[in-house]
DNA sequence: TAATCTTAGTGTACTATATACACTAAGTAA
DNA sequence: TTACTTAGTGTATATAGTACACTAAGATTA
């Protein structure tokens, strides 16, 4: 029933990469960072989640924060990484057998400098929806990301991850609300996440609002933990 | 900002293996199944998880199912599997950089031949307050496979996948409450469960008992869906 | 400074779901 | 036929979800 292992080591390797679907929101639009492919004869003048090999020496995910300051021009270095799944089909790299361990990645726009927020040459913003046809498989690693993050909105804290250190409920109604695809009640909303207790009431408002100031609020454990929401 | 792709390839790559916590329940009791590791000098005379080495002509998927019958004796076909987690420390084999793809499997006893279900030197069952002292990261890799069924039990309907085709509610109540370890009131979870819509009940009862035959059931659909349970 | 503009913030009535709890029903075995 | 064991059911109460509309606060401007 047992197999000899010691088969030969060399016909037993693979090329590792990591990709990393990074997701922030915009003013309660969802937002996708794509750079430039150009792989030809496959993948000639693309685009694709910035992505890359993994180095001997790096674990899985310290390569995608690494590949997220080289490729996709971010340089905070505390971005929220999620693993998301390793996709391992034999021909999704044309050019050999690379199997690419997949991230996905959350950080509230504000707190991005100008320069990662700026779109350029070698990388930018987009809608999920404008993120099709990219190259290798990541069309299907964007989609398991926006699934899995639309999934784990209901039933965790994650949302947060997308949020500044301090915001409004209504901001983080219209972050749930574009996540989720839905129009929520902002009664019921404030209810129910007051009543979650995960966040906490700061003595600021929101100043520079031309109109009535709001309660300035932050989630009050960075852990993501997993409380029902929606 | 963009680093050179063409860094010699042979400096990147690693040896890709797949792992596979397999777990079943028998008379209420989750079980795990163990194989023999025996390699000197860092695991001599050690248990682990079944794993291996991923083919070069083989999915990570595909991969785990081979390994299940080659060194877990289980020649089922149709074996649920779910991608779990890949893990890439750098040092979690101490023969060099191993990358391993992790897959949770959940069988039902009922749907394994006497071999599957039997304790040999090759593979045996083991309970998961057992299962301690494994090689490699086996014991991370146990306990997250037991974390994530645990966590995804309460909102979808994966215990299916450890049930056999036709069961009692009274079985379905016993496999819930040995996964998330507590407790169930018996008119409740009937209620709940019939409410959700997932099961069918059969025409036959179950026969051979020595007491009151009990109605058969069984989930509607073979997809694990997301809906909440617990 | 009063009027206007815009977002912030709140409560209640109703519906649905969750929970706690105990007896009768059906078959087997002696 | 009696005893044994598991199957199967209902109701009252508490909790949570949902639908819904007005007042409050500050900034702007006429």
């Amino acid at each position: 029933m047992k197999k000899n292992l010691e088969e030969p080591k060399h016909l037993r390797f693979a090329v590792l990469a990591a990709d990393v679907a990074l997701m922030t929101v915009r003013d309660g639009t969802l937002l996708i960072r794509l750079t430039p492919v150009n792989r030809p004869p496959h993948f000639p003048n693309m685009k694709g989640l910035p992505g890359g090999l993994i180095d001997p020496k790096e674990t899985a995910e310290e390569a995608a924060r690494r590949l997220l300051r080289e490729k996709a021009c971010i340089t905070s270095p505390d971005i929220y990484l999620e693993q998301l799944f390793t996709f391992s089909e034999i021909d999704r790299d044309p050019r050999g057998r690379v199997v690419s361990v997949a991230y996905s990645a959350l950080v509230p726009w504000g707190s991005l400098s100008s320069e990662e927020q700026a779109d350029t040459n070698d990388s930018w913003w987009v809608t999920p929806s404008s993120a099709h046809g990219l190259a290798y498989d990541h069309d299907l690693i964007t989609a398991t990301a926006l699934a899995r993050l639309r999934s784990r909105a209901r039933y965790t804290t994650i949302l947060g991850k997308l949020m500044p250190n301090e915001f409004t409920l209504t901001e983080l109604e219209r972050v749930y609300e574009s996540i989720l695809r839905t129009d929520l009640d902002k009664r019921n909303f404030r209810k129910k996440i007051l009543k979650l207790g995960v966040l906490t009431a700061q003595k600021r408002k929101r100043e520079g609002g031309a109109f009535r100031p709001a309660e300035l609020y932050r989630f009050t454990s960075s852990k993501v933990t997993e409380i029902e929401i929606l």
